[in-house]
DNA sequence: CGGCAGATACGCT
DNA sequence: GCGTATCTGCCGT
């Protein structure tokens, strides 16, 4: 029985997002089983101006400013999807964006779903594991205690397991210590940044 | 391996 | 119009 994950996540995203890293997504795809443990994330609040959430609640958004748990998947640059998992109280945007997985089972379908790319190029990146996962727009405002994909939140890693960093792709509150990745993890999008 | 341009849709100014 | 929570291919070292 999967615990309620609203209540689990009920907290600030500069919290949850290191407490996700280790935790685990399980996605049913075609029948097959495909599943993979977070080992990057970041936190984007509504009182942070590289948050979308920043400018209030609008048809975009409204999911970060629902219950915790739920999926925020939004598009950019054209083509890539990138995903989120929306955390804090309802009324408040806040979300985790899912920086990097490592794939734990199903990487063949991974792969073919990646053009039958493989290694850490499969999942090393936002777009990259959105596209390796297939999730997409449809995905926006889904609940991540229910099939088709789920989050399996594990204990927390030790702080030691844990590097903290400033966050990538962003030109506005460049400097929040608000990236989180699992130490030595060969999936981590840019292990070199700190 | 590091740097840069191009792809390409959409929300906000 | 413009900038974007990105990725890929192509270039040079």
């Amino acid at each position: 029985m999967q615990a309620d994950l609203s209540h689990l996540l009920d907290v600030p995203a500069e919290v949850a997002a290191p407490r996700l890293l280790g935790c685990e997504l399980i996605r049913e795809f075609e029948g097959q089983e495909l599943i993979a443990k977070i080992v990057e994330t970041e936190a984007y609040d509504q009182i942070d101006e590289a948050s979308h959430s920043f400018r209030g609640n609008t048809t975009r958004t409204s999911v970060m400013f629902g219950p915790a748990g739920f999926l925020y998947v939004y598009f950019t640059y054209g083509m890539h999807y990138c995903m989120n998992v929306v955390v804090g109280v309802p009324g408040h945007g806040a979300a985790v964006l899912i920086r990097a997985i490592e794939p734990l089972a199903g990487v063949e379908i991974m792969s073919a779903n990646r053009h039958g790319l493989a290694g850490p190029i499969l999942t090393n990146g936002p777009a990259k594991l959105t596209q390796a996962l297939a999730v997409d727009r449809n995905f926006n405002g889904h609940n991540l205690a229910e099939s088709p994909l789920k989050l399996v939140l594990k204990p927390s890693l030790a702080g030691s397991e844990i590097i903290t960093t400033t966050r990538i792709g962003i030109s506005r509150a460049i400097d929040k210590p608000w990236r989180f990745y699992i130490k030595n993890n060969q999936f981590v999008s840019k292990p070199n940044l700190a």
